[in-house]
RNA sequence: GGCGCCGUACCCAAGUGGUUAAGGGAGCAGUCUGCAAAACUGCGAUGCAGCGGUUCGACCCCGCUCGGCGCCUCCA
């Protein structure tokens, strides 16, 4: 039974759908003006998880990420490049795509765009004027806090104390300095949508009420986002949902931490951050590779905890990984007849499925999950040498094969090796690597030729020669071990 | 000023009112090996920021102190 901690009540809670056997979650995306950093990565990570999780425990799952394509930002990038806001917004919507894309975040069912949504925007903009929950302004039209009873029930404060610390433009027109905005009458020169209130745009909270509610309904599931989004976006969003419909929005409310650098929260303003497709230039590793290394970090903590970032995360990253794909191979690279240890490993099979999904259901910790993987990669390495047959090793690889994908992990092409193996050496694809780019260089056959040479060299006792010739390789990033039988296997 | 979070070994990071405080990385020692590499085995917090309290018993509950962070404005 999966638990998890809802936002809304502070607590761990059983998860239980509306429907059954359905979910229907909202996660808000990002506003499309600039590359995303990691903080984004981290974010769109935790619910591909959430909703790989699901779909795992059987769950169908509608969900529903927005595009956030009108803004002041969008608006102000737009005008210091000189060309049109759309322009920005399908720029930075496929740079999105390619960059999430890169870390494995499958899309989602639905991914709508705020522009798409103005007549729903507008209907639910009025209805709320019509209910007294909103009052137009010259053009404008804000959303009155004060006759919303439970404003402050997500975010744990009073109108009184937001008020005290609040640190808003005083602005004359607004009944209330917490009101805020729902409709903005356009300048000159601003994207504009014709509106019973006049042209203009829609503030940045309605939207996603207006699209939570036209792709999933009145009421739904799961609402998702960053923890930065509890105070004021959510809690606006509720109180315009819930003021419009009388009926609940969301039932669970999911935030993820933040990535920091050191100590310190990654964000625009600080400046102290790093673009996802920066890390994927800077890196030494093929795309996929890194993209895997990041997606480990980033699930090896909690996802409501603090994570700080650093080079020296991702390099662990990278080690923990080897140990896993060089099991797959080395099943592969050793076939077998024994079944000596074949009832171990359903045991052992059986103990880690089990653990696994009780880490998982435990709010998703994926730390705890991640563990249990070790825990059965370390058994399968010692059933090893005992004897696995090649029908147990191929229930092994399945296994790992499947629990690694609820969590994203383990689905890199290197396991496909496992059935095709390579000439005798095996590829590899995750190790240490100086000068990647000579690897090329060499084709397996000529890599072969020296490997051959070398055995030659080692039956003739020329050990010298033998070191000269796995120094030579290793200087071009293949990597020689020796197997008990007298041959070796290689890898990049 | 208000609301909230965190402080676990060299590093990262789970966790529980009471059996040995997960797992990974690094390190050291050993097995194997011509030597390596990989794998395996062993070692490694008598203690979970500090001080009090509750309790038969606390790292886990309560209080205080110190240190770090977040939100209250746009923010994943």
């Amino acid at each position: 039974m999966l638990s998890i901690y809802n936002t809304l009540t502070g607590k761990k809670e059983p998860f239980h759908s509306l429907q059954p056997k359905t979910v229907r979650m909202y996660v808000c995306g990002v506003t499309v003006y600039d590359y995303c950093h990691i903080g984004h990565a981290r974010s769109a990570l935790v619910f591909d998880v959430i909703r790989r999780y699901l779909e795992f425990s059987d769950y169908q799952v509608e969900f529903v990420k927005n595009f956030t394509d009108v803004d002041d930002k969008i608006i102000k990038r737009a005008n210091e490049r000189g060309v049109s806001c759309e322009t920005i917004t399908a720029e930075f919507i496929e740079a999105y795509y390619q960059d999430m894309g890169k870390l494995g975040v499958r899309r989602a069912t639905n991914e709508p765009k705020a522009t798409e949504h103005m007549a729903e925007i507008i209907e639910l903009v009025s209805s709320l004027i019509q209910k007294g929950l909103a009052y137009p302004v010259d053009g404008d039209v804000y959303f009155q806090v004060e006759k919303y009873r439970d404003y402050g029930r997500l975010s744990k404060r009073k109108l009184e104390d937001l008020q005290a610390g609040a640190r808003v433009d005083v602005d004359e027109r607004k009944r209330h300095p917490m009101d805020f905005a729902l409709w903005k009458g356009s300048k000159p020169g601003e994207p504009s949508w014709e509106s019973p209130w006049g042209p203009g745009r829609p503030g940045w909270h309605i939207e996603c009420s207006a699209m939570a509610m036209r792709h999933l309904g009145e009421t739904f599931d799961i609402h998702g986002g960053g923890m930065d989004l509890i105070f004021p976006h959510h809690e606006n969003e509720i109180a315009q949902s819930c003021g419009a419909t009388g009926k609940e929005f969301a039932r669970y409310w999911i935030h993820n931490g933040f990535v920091q650098i050191n100590q310190e929260k990654m964000s625009k303003s600080l400046g102290n951050f790093f673009t996802i497709r920066e890390i994927f230039e800077k890196s030494k590793w093929p795309e996929d590779e890194t993209g895997e290394m990041l997606r480990y970090f980033l699930l090896g903590t909690h996802y409501r905890s603090p994570l700080d970032f650093s080079d020296k995360s991702i390099e662990e990253a990278k080690t923990a990984l080897n140990g896993f794909y060089d099991l797959l191979v080395k099943r592969l690279a050793e076939p077998e007849e024994r079944t000596t240890a074949d009832k171990g490993l359903m045991e052992a099979i059986e103990r880690c499925r089990a653990a696994f999904r009780e880490a998982m259901d435990d709010d998703l910790n994926t730390s705890v999950a991640i563990a249990e993987l070790q825990r059965l990669k370390s058994d399968v390495n010692k059933l090893l040498s005992l004897g696995l047959s090649t029908e147990a090793r191929k229930i092994a690889r399945s296994e790992f094969r499947s629990l690694g994908a609820s969590l994203g992990l383990l689905q890199l092409d290197a396991w496909q090796f496992v059935d095709k193996p390579r000439s005798g050496g095996v590829a590899v694809g995750l190790t240490d690597s100086e000068g990647r780019g000579m690897v090329s260089e060499l084709s397996d056959e000529q890599i072969e030729q020296q490997i051959a040479e070398r055995l030659d060299a080692k039956k003739k006792k020329n050990f010298a020669q033998a070191d000269e010739i796995r120094k030579s390789l290793a200087s071009r990033g293949i990597v020689i071990e020796d197997k008990p039988d007298g041959t070796s296997r290689w890898k990049r």
